[in-house]
Formats: C-alpha cells, sequence, structure tokens
DNA sequence: CCTGATCGACCGTCCGTACGGTGACCACGC
DNA sequence: GCGTGGTCACCGTACGGACGGTCGATCAGG
C-alpha cells in the first residue's frame, strides 16, 4: 500500500483504515484526528468534507485497479488468462492495499447518488464493461461456453466483492490459493474444454506471476 | 412477502424497507414514523430499540430461508439439485420478500458485535454449514471435481449476497432465468460430467417448481 | 509579511431513547 | 348494570449525546 507521504496521506489512509472496519456512516472525524494526535479541524482543511475523503479514496483505488489491470491484459493474450488475472488482482489488492480494498467493497452504494462520485461509478462502470466484453469474445471466439455475459460478469464480481467479508489476508490460506481455487471453479464452469485449466488455476502459474508485477509496479 | 397484519408488523415492514433504500445507518424511525402516521414514542413501544427492529428483521428473513431450504432439500436429492435450489430460492427471494432480502444482505455485518445478533449469526453459519457439506458430499460421491469446499461456498455464497447491488426483479430478464445462468455457470465449474446440466439450470424445470413452492409455502 | 497548516472552541442539527400521560377495551365483583 | 382496576396501544415532548462543519486565532517557513 502507498505508504503514507505526508499529513494529508496520512490523513486518507486512517480513514481508509476507519471506514474499512467500522463502514463509513459509523467512521466519525473526532476518532482520526484523536488518533493522529491532530484537530478535526485539520482534517476538514485538507478534504472540506467527510464526503470528499471518501471519494478520494475510491476513486484512488478504483484507478489503481482499472490501471492495473491494463497493464496485465497486455500481457495476456488469452481470454481464460484475463478473467483470471481479474480474479487474481482482485484477492491480491486485499493484501497489497488492504483498507482501501475493503473501505471501497463495502461502501459500494454509499453516495451513490452524489454527484462528486460520478467519477468513481465511471471507473466502476469501465472495469465491469471490460470484463463483460472479455467474456463475450472468449464465447464469440469458441472458448467459453454460451453464457449470459452480463450476469455472469455480475456472478463474478459478486464472488470478489463479497470477499471482505470472509477473507483474511493472514489466513491459513495464501491469497494465491484462495485465488486459484476461485479461478478454477470459474473458469471451470466457462471453458468449454477444460484442458490446460490446471495451468492457469495454478497459484505458481505464469498469471500470477504477471499480475503481481504489474500489481506492484503501480505501488 | 408477509402481509402486514396489525401495527406492529406494518412498523417492521417498513423499517426493512428503509433499511433495504438507505441502509441501517441512515435509516431513522422519525421518519417512519411519520410515513406511518404514528409518534415515534410508538414504535419504541413495540420494539424497545432500533437494533432490535434490525434483529428481529434478519432473524425473520434467516429463519423463513433456512427452512425454505430444508424443506427443497428433503425432496431433491442430488447434490447437483440442491445445490441449485440455494440459487433458485436467493434469488425469489428478491421477488418473495425484497426489501427483508436486500436488508439482510446489505447490513450482514451490522452490529455484528452485538450479543443479541447471536442468533442472527447462527442462523448464517447454518446455512452455510449446509451448503459446504453438500458440496463436500457431491465431491466425495464423485460427481463434483475436486474443489475447496469451504472457499467454493464463499465463492457462491458472494455471488448471491452480492445480487441486491444489481439485480431488479422488474427488469428485463426473470428471477428464474438469471437464477438458472448462474446455476449454469456455477454447476458448470463443479460438475465432473455436465450430462444433464441444462436439466438443472432450466428456468422452467422441475427444480425451479420446487423451489417456487417451498417459498410460497413458507409465506 | 504572506501562505498554508494547525488548533480549539463553538454551533446547529439530528436522532435514539426515556418518560409521563390518555383513551379504548375488557374482566370481574358487587 | 355498573363501577373499578388493569392492560395495552399510542402519543407528545424533552433530554442528551454525537457529530459534521465553521471560524477566527496562531504558528512556522520562506
Amino acid at each position: 500500500m502507498p505508504r503514507p507521504v505526508g499529513r494529508r496521506a496520512e490523513i486518507l489512509e486512517t480513514f481508509a483504515r476507519h471506514v474499512a472496519e467500522r463502514g463509513y456512516d459509523q467512521t466519525n472525524l473526532g476518532d482520526i484526528a484523536d488518533e493522529l494526535g491532530m484537530s478535526k479541524g485539520t482534517i476538514v482543511h485538507h478534504f472540506g468534507t467527510k464526503a470528499q475523503m471518501l471519494r478520494e479514496v475510491e476513486e484512488n483505488y478504483m484507478r489503481r485497479q482499472l490501471h492495473a489491470v491494463q497493464g496485465m491484459w497486455e500481457r495476456l493474450e488469452k481470454p481464460q488468462e484475463r478473467v483470471a488475472a481479474i480474479i487474481y488482482a482482485s484477492v491480491l489488492l486485499h493484501v497489497v492495499d488492504r483498507h482501501a480494498t475493503v473501505a471501497t467493497q463495502r461502501e459500494v452504494v454509499q453516495l451513490s447518488d452524489d454527484p462528486a462520485m460520478q467519477e468513481v461509478r465511471k471507473l466502476r462502470g469501465e472495469m465491469q464493461r471490460l470484463t463483460e466484453a472479455e467474456l463475450q469474445h472468449g464465447v464469440d471466439a469458441g472458448l467459453f461456453r454460451k453464457v449470459d455475459a452480463r450476469v455472469t460478469t455480475l456472478q463474478l464480481f459478486g464472488s470478489v466483492q463479497w470477499m471482505w467479508v470472509w477473507f483474511d489476508p493472514k489466513g491459513a490460506q495464501s491469497p494465491e490459493e484462495v485465488g486459484a481455487s476461485m479461478v478454477d471453479v470459474f473458469l471451470g464452469g466457462l471453458l468449454l474444454d477444460r484442458y490446460g485449466l490446471q495451468q492457469v488455476a495454478d497459484p505458481k502459474g505464469a498469471v500470477v506471476a504477471v499480475v503481481r508485477e504489474c500489481l506492484t509496479a503501480a505501488e
């Protein structure tokens, strides 16, 4: 995770952690100020409003994820590799940038009507569009079974977005293993021919390596 | 959805709707009282605290879901049918009991540390235990591929729990169709032999019929 | 001396909850 | 038949705390 540089970044970092742990509504600026040994007024001075802070956290996060995925896709051609990359990336982000990941996932709908969140919504939409297009591409190429690309995309996003509820980065299973298991089942359901699946669903495989590189590069 | 009978039920119904639409924290008793043309004091008289109201909504909902699934499983033997039933049931509940479904899904973690929520947590755990055991059973019986039952259960729950964000009961696709699509992909990833899958993943098939009966019976 | 970060007191509002009271209804005993 | 006491749903108000945000003062560095 981007090590906080300067007071401002430090505040945002702490804010993200509080949101991740308690949720947006239960997060109050006073606590954050106390924890950082500063005044509430200082926080307001930097960000204006609480909503702005959430906006900034989510926007940074979505931008980073999108950028990373685009980077991976430049190095991965096959639809099954690209889909796997999205899954691996989502799991690894829990480790690389834990707080922003959880904050973003648990508050998806927070302030969604706020015009300030328009950019965030756009980024989310872009992510979904990319995924859906790749699924459709796989179907058209005769690699995937004929599935409903939209619903299947949302099904995938669901599994991944829900992870904040149960995934423990310090748990017995490594993120790579968890990711591999999810890739195995999801792609196992998509691929017409499962030959070669175990290669993609290998926690030590080439796809994971690419994903890890692109994620740490964006740091 | 259980038509509200008496003031008390009416209040709970409205509360569930508000939570579904705005979230627990943004729901305030004053608005509900106004909408129902009663005093805030009346609501307190019936339920004691706001937290109690959420508890009651979630507990009713989980109990109902659990009961329905158990009913289905008495009539469905094959692991693939039972897993499909869970998926169909989750989607259909969005129609049968829309507000409680959304409220329960979006507030999974709310008050999760509250001892009053212990029963709800127990019911959730029971649901998960049932599913995981059935997955394992399918693996042991040589019907499913060798997957990690725990992670795969959570993967399934994720897709389903996330639906409140995007699923529109009044949308172009019927709940049965959406459910069938999700069954198709998920079971497609589990089954060693996909022969017979289209029968289970048929929105007009026998499994759906059983699910629908058990859900409306519990009303 | 200007600029930007920081402080800390303060405000207004919102909201859950407590509490005292009212009227309808009903069972019961005289 | 009629008072009486109890129960129950409901009301209105007020309290008290929490919290986001404002504002003018202060401080440090260039």
